[in-house]
DNA sequence: ATCCAGGTCTACC
DNA sequence: GGTAGACATGGA
């Protein structure tokens, strides 16, 4: 496959690893000594070191990179910000910082959240590039393995129940077949939450059966960015336990507590304690 | 073997 | 309005 261009990001503004690996994106994968991945129909490549960016596939243009990566925003005054508010985030913020809340495709990153209810990432992983294969449009071959895009709401709406039953997709299957039914019966247009408000692009986004209040914030938080998001997962009932002896009405708690940026406190505190393993 | 994983839906109160 | 139980699957 031709490399098509190469652009040199910001080594100051992000920490790759933690950014791709922090659970928010499922088609990047650590391959030798840079990350690669798919974005549309463009698979990247990002050394770790050279912060140097290979594009190829079809060229994606530097505002959509920019914005995917969510380069507008200040970062590291927000992780301060988020530091002084208690003495667990502060400690959250040191392990965290240089993590950023990228702006996926919707679509995608609705179906790859409906796939990540009760389960875990390898497997949603494991998932997704089997829905690729087998529904999505091959872009080129890179590192000896042919790479294919995420599926469109069409690929995937044609699909028979049985033909979308792949690896490791269990009972989910249901979801994703009546989620892609919903949205081409109803015309429904997934760009809606980008101009309504975090409430109403919530109860929007559940209307589609597989999405909870959990999937819609994750959805809401890392393909719309909606800051106010704040999924509430396994960890991170745990934490708000461990570390907060919060157990009922989470919700009130997290209203009241973190008030500045909740987004972003969340995917920090998620990744603090993944990579503690508190308990 | 048993438990768990970036939960949701349904049924029932 | 709120909450047990069911739900497929693969890895630890």
């Amino acid at each position: 496959m031709d490399l098509i261009r190469v652009i040199k990001l910001d080594e100051a503004l992000f920490d790759i690893r933690k950014t791709l690996t922090c659970g928010q994106c499922f088609r990047w994968a650590e391959e030798g000594d840079r990350f690669i991945g798919v974005v549309k129909n463009t698979v990247l490549a990002l050394n770790e070191q050279t912060y140097l960016l290979e594009i190829y596939g079809e060229d994606l243009d530097d505002a959509y990179i920019h914005r995917y990566f969510d380069f507008n925003t200040d970062y590291s005054a927000r992780l301060h910000e988020i530091s002084l508010v208690d003495a667990h985030l502060k400690k959250a913020v040191a392990y965290g910082s240089g993590i950023r809340l990228l702006n996926q495709e919707p679509f995608e990153t609705l179906i790859s959240f409906i796939l990540s209810s009760n389960n875990n990432i390898p497997k949603i992983k494991l998932t997704i590039e089997a829905l690729s294969e087998k529904f999505g449009k091959p872009i080129g071959v890179l590192g000896g393995k042919m790479r294919f895009a995420f599926p469109d709401v069409n690929a995937l709406g044609q699909a028979s129940l049985e033909a979308l039953n792949v690896k490791a997709i269990g009972y989910r299957v249901k979801s994703v077949f009546e989620t892609c039914a919903k949205i081409l019966h109803d015309h429904a247009d997934l760009h809606y939450p980008y101009d309504a408000d975090y409430l109403q692009a919530k109860i929007w986004l559940k209307q589609f059966y597989g999405v909870g209040d959990k999937v819609a914030d994750c959805v809401l938080l890392f393909a719309y960015g909606k800051q106010e998001a704040f999924p509430v997962d396994t960890w991170v009932k745990r934490v708000l336990k461990e570390l907060y002896e919060v157990e009922s009405d989470c919700e009130a708690f997290i209203r009241a507590h973190f008030l500045k940026y909740p987004g972003l406190t969340q995917q920090v505190l998620f990744y603090y304690i993944r990579q503690n393993k508190l308990k």
